[in-house]
RNA sequence: GCUGCUGUAGCUCAGUGGUAGAGCGCACCCUUGGUAAGGGUGAGGCCGGGAGUUCAAUCCUCCCCAGCAGCACCA
């Protein structure tokens, strides 16, 4: 006589059910709508095969198509086997190995077999097809435990070599398990899975893309074809999900800057901006505003040299460890006689600025500082430059020369948490300024770094008192600090949801040592000062793409290049609408005034293209009773009012937020 | 840097082994029109750079450069 097993259900009732008895069995005996509705289980908290069975007393939660979170894991994880399945299908030789689930869906790497190309987009459309026909044709998904040899002889017999190398380095104390689908092919993997492929919905994936890879994350292995894929539960969410892709796409900096005329890049100055008058317009804002904040908060600018001899960088460890980043260049006029520029090559060498922080120690070094001076602030919009690798590059997001809003506070021990506190606060105003919302992490003492483990904990605990003392979350990411510092990163969420890393402050105890800074304590003696890293918009390129996405074009007043745009109607009204010009500029507008031969529709539809924020339209009648009709971007209707009143608020709404 | 794809007019893109086309934009002319494209005419191209194959290369091959997507890195 076998004992029954307890089930406990979340609504606190308990089934006996035999041995060797399922979720599923559980879900048939409550009722066929749930039987039908459930595709997976949480058994003890972990997701589970609906068809996996109990192995003890057990607390069980059946998961539908409801519990989306649970749901769409699965059926991504599901679209990406069915993948690897369609590719091995469609051309036998092909090696897999790893197909994990994705933020919106799923992809698989793979290495095309010998004797064909790398796969390309132009396959994709096939192997969709293929996967159709495999999600049509309801393969059962079955779980088997393998032993550790089996796996690897099953793996080598198929060439599989990945997957070999795959299976013996799994962790010793886990249960190995295949996936089977159908009876003819199968996949090594922890699951779970729905119960089988005709589960998903064949019109509710797509294959997006095909990119390289390495094996393992690491440049050194062979480079794989990964496939990717997008995977939703029915063809709804999927087209939603493509509706926002194009959102995105229409966001694109790198076309609404050209759009815009904000700015430029070309392959001469590659990775470096050209920035336009409309573009620099946006800059100069910024710059205006972020002066003003750090200058209320108690920060000094300075402004410190682009080149440096190499000396200073060696000593400040940048040589050791960032000089693959860094332009160097010989400290030597060359010889043009020839038909080029000819180095000796014994020249003494320098290097353009990576990062502001040895200058401003090479600042605060200047005289005597008492520990009375202390916290010193020196701020800069500093210029820096980064040889960066050239598959990094990215519009506005991704640069080799690039300015940040840079800062370094000196202190004392003692003072580090309050300014941590200080700047906390400091960036959350920017940040609301701005409309963002973001989430804070905290990046924690990486594998190599400089300094003792002390001095770690020390610094690590006083960037979560800080936080805690400001009443914010965090959260910690183990091993991503800088090689010098613990730091926290401020995370970005736009209009559309996508995340950006923007600000930083990081607490160095290093880089003082190194270029050996200090100050007089009370004490009469010499005493090493923290410095503290920090930066809001990180760099005025990266923000300003972030900016132009997230506004989708439609920077707010205060910021628009362009504020206003006076359009005329017909001729007659053009002195009238010089006046109205003169009048804004004189007010601190920045104002165009469009008297083209062209209809006002077509005039209309070019500023609103370019983004302009109000058009101030006159006519005959405008210009007879000093008025203008104002239409602004986004909206059908004009308002009428006197050009005083349009001025008025003109001037409110282009007050930048920390003036208002 | 790695893999794949791409590079034709200012922009978006067709196209062909016999030195090129569209739409938009631009210039000029007509039109003075009330809220998202009025009409006409015209000027723009060393078809990314270099080498090779060929009677002939924008097109085929190789190398380089840049862009795009991803990877790996990062503000």
């Amino acid at each position: 006589m076998t004992e029954l097993l307890k089930i406990n259900l979340p609504d606190g009732s308990v089934r006996e059910m035999e041995p060797g008895s399922t979720p599923a069995d559980v879900a048939a005996a409550i009722g066929p709508g749930l039987a039908k509705a459930a595709i997976a289980a949480r058994v003890d908290g972990e997701l589970r095969d609906i068809n996996r069975p109990f192995e003890s007393d057990s607390e069980l939660a059946l998961v539908t198509a409801r519990d989306e979170d649970d749901a769409l894991e699965l059926a991504r994880h599901d679209f990406a086997h069915v993948l690897a399945e369609a590719v091995q299908a469609l051309w036998p030789g092909t090696q897999i190995t790893f197909g994990p689930s994705t933020d919106d869906g799923f992809y698989y790497d793979v290495k095309a077999p010998a004797d064909r190309d790398p796969f390309s987009m132009d396959d994709l459309p096939a192997i969709e097809e293929k996967m159709r026909e495999i999600i049509k044709a309801d393969k059962p998904l079955r779980r088997e435990v393998w032993s550790r040899q089996q796996l690897i002889d099953k793996w080598e017999a198929e060439g599989e070599a990945f997957k070999a190398e795959w299976a013996r380095e799994l962790p010793e104390n886990e249960e190995l398990t295949v996936y089977w689908s159908g009876e003819d092919w199968l996949d090594m993997c922890r699951g779970p899975h729905l119960a089988s492929t005709g589960k998903l919905d064949p019109q509710a994936f797509k294959l997006m893309r095909v990119a390289g890879a390495y094996w393992r994350g690491d440049q050194k292995n062979a480079q794989l074809t990964r496939i990717y894929g997008t995977g939703w539960l029915n063809k709804k969410q999927l087209n939603a999900h493509l509706t926002r892709l194009e959102e995105a796409a229409k966001r694109d900096h790198r076309k609404l800057g050209r759009e815009m005329d904000l700015f430029h890049l070309q392959e001469e100055a590659h990775g470096s901006v050209f920035w336009h008058p409309n573009g620099y317009r946006i800059w100069r804002q910024l710059e205006a505003y972020m002066r003003r904040k750090m200058d209320k908060a108690g920060y000094r600018e300075i402004k410190t040299p682009q080149v440096m001899d190499a000396r200073q960088w060696e000593q400040s460890g940048h040589w050791g460890k960032y000089r693959e980043n860094m332009f160097v260049i010989p400290d030597e006029v060359p010889n043009t006689e020839e038909d080029g520029p000819v180095i000796s090559g014994e020249a003494d060498w320098m290097a353009l600025k990576p990062m502001n922080c040895p200058a401003h120690v090479l600042v605060f070094k200047q005289g005597i500082t008492s520990y009375r001076d202390l916290p010193i602030r020196l701020g800069e919009m500093g210029c820096c430059h980064r040889n960066e690798p050239h598959g990094a590059l990215h519009g506005l997001m991704r640069v080799r020369q690039f300015t940040q809003d840079d800062a370094h506070i000196f202190c004392t021990e003692g003072q580090v948490v309050e300014e941590v506190q200080a700047f906390l606060a400091l960036a959350d105003t920017v940040y609301r300024d701005f409309g963002f919302s973001y989430d804070i992490k905290l990046a924690l003492r990486p594998e190599q770094r400089f300094g003792s483990d002390a001095d770690w904990d020390k610094a690590e605990q006083e960037l979560r008192d800080a936080l805690t003392a400001n009443g914010l979350e965090w959260e910690e990411l183990p091993g991503e600090g800088a090689f010098y510092a613990p730091k926290l990163e401020w995370h970005l969420t736009d209009a559309i949801g996508r995340t950006w890393q923007v600000g930083t402050i990081q607490s160095d105890r290093v880089l003082p040592d190194r270029l050996d800074a200090t100050y007089v304590g009370e004490d009469g003696e010499k005493h090493r000062p923290v410095m503290l890293h920090r930066a809001i918009f990180g760099s005025y390129e990266r923000f300003i793409g972030i900016l132009i996405e997230h506004f989708a074009g439609r920077l707010p007043v205060w910021l628009a290049p362009t504020q206003a745009v006076v359009a005329t109607i017909v001729s007659d009204a053009d002195d009238y609408a010089k006046e109205a010009v003169g009048k804004l500029e004189a007010a601190g507008i920045r104002v165009d005034s469009d008297l083209r031969n062209e209809k006002i529709n077509y005039k209309v539809r070019e500023h609103s293209l370019a983004k302009v924020p109000h058009l101030l339209v006159v006519g005959k009648r405008e210009a007879e009773e000093g008025t203008v009709a104002v239409r602004t971007l986004g909206e059908k209707d004009q308002r009428v009012m006197s050009l005083e009143e349009a001025i008025d608020m003109l001037r409110t709404e282009a007050t930048p937020p920390d003036l208002r």
